[in-house]
DNA sequence: GTCTATATGACGATAGAC
DNA sequence: GTCTATCGTCATATAGAC
């Protein structure tokens, strides 16, 4: 009794996204597997399937969990900016510490290949964090045209300096780090100042 | 004799670099296997081990073609242009298109997350494209940290769109491909000034 | 240069017992 | 809610025949 029902003490959904995410974190989202989350819980590969319909659906319960964690850091980092461009450049500078500091939510986030459309409540989180730029971006400029060229722009440039410090070089030093997001800073200010 | 020596053509090479090219272009570089694409060619899954030492190898050989293919499309598009903010403009814009209309090239020269240091003539091949941007961006900054700078921005950028373009949206339009690329266009002169 | 045969090992997913 | 057992599928890679 003890010992099995310590096993079955009911948390297993989040025991597995925990597995989950240390899972993600060395070996990168692509390279996630349901069976082996199990195996870190502690559970036969089949267990999962009493809390996840399938293998995608804890990696998008994962993904969710990090737009919403990047949504906190988001308000945190702003709260009492007012200025657009600030808010822009904030945001975007932000965005790589997110991607080095809670790599597997950045992992399950932005490099898992989920289906949208399969998973509604992804997009639905995600969208909140677009939000923010889109409203500065808007705040900015008042053609709406040209307001969504200036988010798109943003949005891409913080994904791929993210992409590429991360891929290209080897392991992120803390200086580095620092030299990357004064880049993308001075490259956001750039992109509100002239788009 | 004469079926049997049709098969035992000496251009397996070459037949399995096409299959594979159909392949990533369909499912993905990440989804990539070296015995569909044997399959594919027509031979055994053991056989393309006389021309590729593992699977990767294949995949490395693409991406070395990709950057190779896309260096050429840079120097058409760049042939009797001169000034250095054009250089950037066009070669972003140009990586849209090649991210579309090359996709199997893209894939496997941007989207499958090989071993650099274990195939170093991939970066090789890689930085003769990279050198167009650093070229440029140090005839507009005579700082070499902020030609350094605005190179990656750059860089990141292009990267990003391209990236938001193909996953975010399902399937380019011709009219969204040109819109997206006028957005890339005057995001990069937007950097270029501001940087 | 390509073949067959095979070793080895994942993985996703389901059925049915407890 | 978790288990065992299992099916089916696919992959990388090697050894040795032709």
């Amino acid at each position: 009794m003890t010992t099995y029902d310590a096993y079955h003490h009911g948390d297993l959904r989040n025991a597995l996204e925990h597995a989950a995410l240390a899972l993600v974190e060395e070996k990168g989202a692509e390279n996630f597997s349901l069976s082996e989350a199990a195996r870190r819980a502690g559970v036969s590969p089949s267990a999962p399937y009493k809390h996840f319909a399938e293998r995608d659906a804890l990696l998008a319960a994962i993904a969710e969990k990090g737009h919403r964690f990047h949504y906190g850091m988001l308000r945190t980092a702003l709260a009492g900016v007012e200025s657009p461009a600030e808010i822009m450049r904030i945001t975007n500078e932000l965005f790589l510490t997110f991607a080095v500091e809670q790599h597997a939510f950045y992992q399950a986030s932005y490099r898992s290949h989920l289906d949208a459309a399969r998973y509604p409540q992804l997009m639905v989180a995600y969208q909140r964090v677009l939000d923010i730029t889109d409203a500065a971006a808007a705040a900015l400029r008042t053609d709406p045209e040209i307001a969504a060229g200036l988010a798109l722009a943003s949005n891409a440039l913080r994904y791929g300096f993210a992409a590429t410090f991360l891929f290209d070089r080897n392991k992120p030093t803390g200086e580095s780090l620092d030299t990357a997001r004064r880049q993308v800073g001075r490259a956001t200010l750039a992109l509100v100042d002239g788009y």
